[in-house]
DNA sequence: GTCTATACACCGATAGAC
DNA sequence: GTCTATCGGTGTATAGAC
């Protein structure tokens, strides 16, 4: 049977949420007060304890709900990827890129170190861990089994994620290169050419 | 004749600085408070307004003092670079990358927006243009002519140091693969090998 | 010119009444 | 659960001592 009472609670705890998001995306991830967020949502500071132990506690709510959508999107994908291998790692690459650069307070959140005292505990931890084995696993069946290979994939998307958003936000002077990239990286790591010559 | 008035006030400045990286080093970059720094150099906190026009004024100073470092470091590298161009290229990559890894601190204050409303101001900024002005005249020099070459150079080298900082501080998990990143580049952009042949 | 004492507004967090 | 009241701590402005 359905319970009411903990059903209520869990809107509560998304609509905190929701402002909380709401508010990062305005004024900035750090810039995010108690006092803002509860008059969002129609209360005082002092009671949102009563649904989060602490502003971090918000905070790795956040964290979790982010990497979460991330593992979500991620795996639609993988489970519609093209045939070439090589145009496979583009497109997993191009998904990941699209989802970090279309929302810069959640990307600060999932991958940079950015909340003074933040640390995301393990829970919130666990589906950024679930997007990383869920892409090792992915990488194989492409013919990526080195984790070193792996480690490269992911430092130069990354990489790439980050100068995008520092110095070009908006704009596309990373994201062109992106596609050259990964034939670079593909290259690399001696996965065949699809089709045609590459420039 | 000299000012000893001067004098006495860029040491005190300097003395400032220090303290600040120090209890960066420390505590954290973003862990810093006026009254501490002001106590580890035997004053009041507001006293340190007579030489910082606010706590931001101080990151800033010490983002420039980062960067500058940086480019002296950079400039010394460049005068004596290898024959080689692939040989110079990783050295060039390499000692960015060790001159980033060896301080968390500076570099969370020199490539990551880490402090809440803290933005370096253009006289701060300048020597990190001009790090980057060096490094396009001697990449110029190695036959890399283009700027979206240069950029994914860039991005490639920073993606990594921000993978060891973030997963391996203390490591050389991504240190490792900076070597080979550099010829999978130098590959893709057509700089011939330099002896043997590449793994 | 430097430094101090004081004060202010704001923050995250806690205690206790209802 | 939500409130009011309040705490200790922060960056920072200002008045005034030396």
């Amino acid at each position: 049977m359905r319970d009411r009472q903990t059903e209520r609670r869990e809107a509560t705890r998304l609509e905190i949420l929701d402002a909380a998001w709401a508010l990062a995306r305005e004024n900035g991830l750090s810039q995010i007060t108690l006092r803002d967020v509860a008059n969002q949502v129609g209360m005082r500071a002092p009671s949102l304890y009563s649904h989060f132990g602490s502003k971090n506690a918000i905070y790795d709510a956040m964290f979790a709900q982010a990497w979460s959508e991330a593992a979500l999107e991620m795996r639609d994908v993988a489970r519609r990827l093209p045939s070439s291998p090589r145009t496979a790692l583009k497109k997993l690459a191009r998904t990941f890129f699209d989802f970090e650069v279309s929302d810069l307070a959640r990307h600060q959140l999932m991958n940079q170190r950015t909340i003074p005292g933040f640390e995301p505990s393990p829970a919130a931890y666990a589906p950024a861990v679930q997007v990383l084995d869920d892409l090792h696993e992915v990488m194989a069946g492409l013919g990526v089994r080195d984790a070193a290979d792996i480690d490269l994939y992911t430092a130069i998307v990354s990489g790439l994620i980050d100068a995008q958003q520092a110095n070009d936000p908006g704009g596309d002077r990373w994201s062109r290169l992106l596609d050259r990239a990964i034939d670079m990286f593909a290259d690399n790591v001696g996965i065949p050419e699809s089709v045609g010559r590459k420039t």
